[in-house]
DNA sequence: CATAAATTATACCAACCGGTCTATTAGAAT
DNA sequence: ATTCTAATAGACCGGTTGGTATAATTTATG
């Protein structure tokens, strides 16, 4: 038994981290055991509906990493764009080398859009809270409502293209390239 | 036995519907046998490899069904902005109405980039030929070398994105927005 | 028609899957 | 120290997985 109780967030870490590399089916309750060294009964005590319960915490917990880097560039820079440009800069750096970050929300959203209600409303929420923040923060430096909200989903999907491509190809440019052309929808707009 | 030796090609087209709605590892054989009605000792005859090739095999296949889409419509358009319209257009359509078309490359890709390299190589060269015949046509309407090659790029992830987003949030507003933002990026370059 | 090759068909296999269950251990409260 | 609750631990389960093997059937060829 560990130190105070810790062992539900050590599972739900080591699922979003696991989940975000390998996606949903592709990863079973054993790996993410082995890997986080908690037993089966923790497992189910803490998350006694099972593998979906686990995912859909495990979804949250992704999308409160990005919400929380997010925010501290937002409240570090006035300016979007230049908030924009650091995100992707520091993704692009370590995207490829990193172990850890994988495909946030993405493949889990693509393999479960159809089987499984609670994941996809989980997935969508967390696209949704991503987009809030953007649309928010670009309300506040003068963009109008309508491109706000445009705005804040065209950055939403590039970055996840744009994550999906570097993955795929093993190059950090197509996040580069999103940096830019991201840049380049806000500036014009 | 079928009729003429076409049970490789529904093979593959049943495995390429599946893996696009489900992904590599969402999809068992006896999905894909079941929805095909082709017996296991032909799955094994043609793709002797196992499941792997069949999935590589399947990846062709839907790249193909894009090439194809693109390319009668870049043949019909001579504006790129046109075709890329249209193309998305049908897609924003479809998408959420249909269970044919999935995730193309997407969920597979995510699923597999760190765990099977002969499968991310069929994703990213996939990606590449979208990308060159995106290219190419960008280059003959005038666009310059650096811009064609960072908008191809930028075309094929926001499309990524938007798929991924619109199946996720059922709705097709992701899809519309990279639409008008493909458009203005194209415009403006 | 006979033979060889291609294709089909299905039983079998070990390993893996998510989930259930029960006993044990640890922690909290008194 | 005792009691109760929370958490751990791991065996067990039926079903599924991708792959193997072999026989049967069909097709192609001369």
């Amino acid at each position: 038994m560990s130190a105070k109780n810790n062992s539900k967030d050590i599972l739900i870490e080591t699922a979003s981290r696991l989940f975000r590399i390998k996606g949903y089916y592709g990863v079973g309750l054993k790996d993410i055991l082995e890997e986080s060294g908690i037993p089966k009964g923790s497992l189910y005590h803490y998350f006694p509906q099972g593998k979906e319960q686990l995912a859909i915490a495990a979804i949250n917990h992704t999308k409160e990493i990005v919400v929380n880097e997010i925010q501290a560039l937002f409240d570090e820079f006035e300016d979007p764009i230049k908030a924009f440009q650091t995100h992707l800069q520091h993704l692009s750096e370590i995207i490829i080398k990193s172990d850890n970050i994988g495909f946030p929300i993405g493949t889990i959203a693509g393999e479960t859009y159809s089987t499984s209600e609670p994941i996809r409303m989980a997935c969508h929420l967390a696209f949704e809270e991503w987009q809030a923040i953007y649309r928010k923060k670009l309300l506040k430096c003068g963009y109008d409502k309508a491109q706000s909200n445009d705005l804040a989903l065209a950055v939403n999907l590039m970055i996840e293209g744009a994550i999906l491509l570097s993955l795929t190809n093993k190059s950090n440019r197509p996040l580069e390239v999103a940096k830019e052309q991201i840049t380049l929808l806000l500036r014009k707009d």
